[in-house]
RNA sequence: GGCGCCGUACCCAAGUGGUAAGGGAGAGGUCUGCAAAACCUUUAUGCGGCGGUUCGAAUCCGCCCGGCGCCUCCA
């Protein structure tokens, strides 16, 4: 087996992957901030992170996977001014934010299963750990890298030295045009709020040691990624756009605290794009999950987002869309077309027949996938494997019981566990008991009975009211074969 | 202004020194009563442009053109 490599964002270079500890990983994944439904960006996002988890777990490693659900804290538009989205959200709906955040949290989860990414083993909430919060907090005031001022802490940055060295950038020449403004409170213009007062009529508010507030906006990520992975762990991964300063501050503030290295492999993954334009909230112009699966079925978005590398940029568009539904399709039918054979050859008790060995394909999807995830490479493989079963299977003689055995193992543990993207064998084809696969096959019994006949306008009427269900009809040599189309 | 990314066929998209993967769409063909599915052939002497390094470059270097991102929330 190749060595796996992964490109890391602290590095700048494709690292091979070591673990910590041998043979386990422990990984932590910026989760959403949940006060409005996901986008297609949160979902290229966390599809791209599923596959990671599935590979890692795929190739021996014991993964604990880590995400967090952001339910305070995060502001709308600077670092240290402006209001909590929780908080605005709420006040337009007239609802507790904690209503939006548990609404959005269910929606969340909701379009993440549909997506059939393998859930988080632990999805830690920000505001029940506002313990841990505090506690990272003071040790870094008690480790003089932070100050307080007013109720208000902040990250002292010019006291952390390796404060810039994810994002590659110099805290002197930051200042310079930026448009952060300067609050006079900081002592530098680069300061990050740990801890922020609360004001008035702020809901959302927790008692501390400097008095009332709630966190600011970094330390969540911090303090329960250590709380659950350790204080040095493997992966975190997230948006490019939150390189910095969101993940420039988590590193200050670990390592602040800790003295120890916080990440070994940082993974961003780049961003959808609509129309060639970043898709992003403060635009307007993005399109949720549950908009996008009224015209796409969700495993078809997440082969769309498959087909390209988690580190490229992806453009959303109703055309390519289209493309993969029918690339989709593709595989599917010949996953499909397998299983039935299969079941024909194991009837059959078929030792002998046509041969293909799916040794060097799984091999090429490995060396693919150990080179930084490559997906789109990934899926070649599989394409190029389903040609060349396809045509074994339109071929004389028939596929031996072996081939194909091993044929639907490729698929179910590359395309299916690795992947996600080929669904366990569907009701209609294991007989799943149901009147309606009885009636199609009553109606198709029919129809092979007029087609004898030569009634072709009779047949040609079967088979275009099944296809305005849904059913697809398709004659082969050996009798006809229908299956779900929409 | 600082830092960074990208530009591959009609569309999507791999490939980072050895002579252009894969998917979609189009054209022609095989099979079929017709479809569908599948298979075969075909569609970039060419990888934004111009130079340079090299036996050899889409891949490395320089300049230019075009698009985008981060430096304020965002996956």
């Amino acid at each position: 087996m190749s060595t796996l490599t992964i490109y890391n964002t602290l590095t700048r270079e494709k690292d091979e992957f070591k673990p910590l500890h041998e043979g386990m990983v422990g990984m932590y994944v910026c989760g959403p901030t949940v006060y409005s439904h996901s986008h297609i960006g949160h979902g290229k996002s966390y599809v791209s992170f599923d596959v990671i988890v599935r590979y890692l777990r795929f190739r021996g490693y014991k993964v604990l996977y880590v995400q967090n659900i952001t339910d305070v804290g995060h502001l709308t538009d600077n670092a240290d001014e402006g209001e909590d989205k929780l908080v605005k959200q709420a006040r337009i709906d007239r609802v507790h934010p904690m209503q939006i955040a548990e609404t959005i949290t269910r929606s969340y989860f909701e379009d993440m299963d549909a997506l059939g990414i393998v859930r988080p083993d632990i999805s830690p909430r920000a505001s029940g750990h506002i313990v841990e919060q505090i506690e990272l907090i003071k040790r870094l005031l008690e480790k003089g890298l932070a100050y307080e001022v007013n109720g208000t802490v902040y990250f002292d940055v010019r006291k952390f030295a390796g404060y810039g060295k994810l994002s590659g950038r110099v805290v002197e020449e930051m200042v310079e045009g930026t448009r952060v403004e300067v609050r006079s409170e900081k002592r530098h213009p680069s300061d990050f709020a740990l801890w922020k007062r609360a004001d008035g009529g702020h809901i959302m508010r927790w008692a501390s040691p400097w008095g009332d507030g709630y966190p600011g906006w970094h330390v969540e990520c911090s303090a329960m990624s250590m709380k659950y992975l350790g204080e040095t762990f493997d992966i975190h991964g997230g948006g490019m756009d939150n390189q910095f300063p969101h993940h420039e501050c988590e590193i200050a503030q670990s390592e602040g605290a800790t003295g120890h290295p916080f990440v070994r492999y940082w993974i961003h993954n780049n961003l959808v794009t609509v129309n060639g334009q970043k898709m992003s909230k403060s635009l307007g112009n993005f399109v949720t999950l549950k908009d996008a699966f009224t015209r796409h079925a969700p495993l078809v978005v997440r082969f769309f987002i498959l087909q390209s590398h988690y580190r490229s940029t992806l453009d959303f568009s109703e055309e390519a869309l289209q493309g993969a539904r029918s690339g989709f399709d593709k595989l599917a039918n010949t996953v499909r077309n397998v299983r039935e054979e299969l079941s024909r050859a194991t009837a059959e008790d078929r030792a002998h027949g046509g041969v293909l060995d799916a040794g060097p394909y799984r091999m090429r999807f490995l060396e693919a996938m150990d080179d930084d995830f490559n997906t789109p490479q990934a899926l070649a493989v599989l394409f190029d494997f389903a040609t060349e079963l396809n045509k074994l299977l339109n071929a004389e003689p028939r596929p031996s019981r072996a081939t194909l055995e091993d044929a639907l193992t490729v698929f179910d543990e590359l395309g299916g566990t690795v992947l996600g993207i080929v669904p366990a064998a569907s009701g209609a084809e294991t007989g799943q008991a149901s009147i309606e696969p009885g009636l199609v096959d009553l109606l198709l019994s029919v129809r092979t009975e007029a087609r004898k006949q030569k009634l072709w306008s009779f047949s040609d009427m079967v088979r275009d009211g099944l296809k305005g269900l849904g059913v697809g009809l398709e004659d082969k040599k050996d009798g006809t074969t229908w299956r779900r189309t929409s």
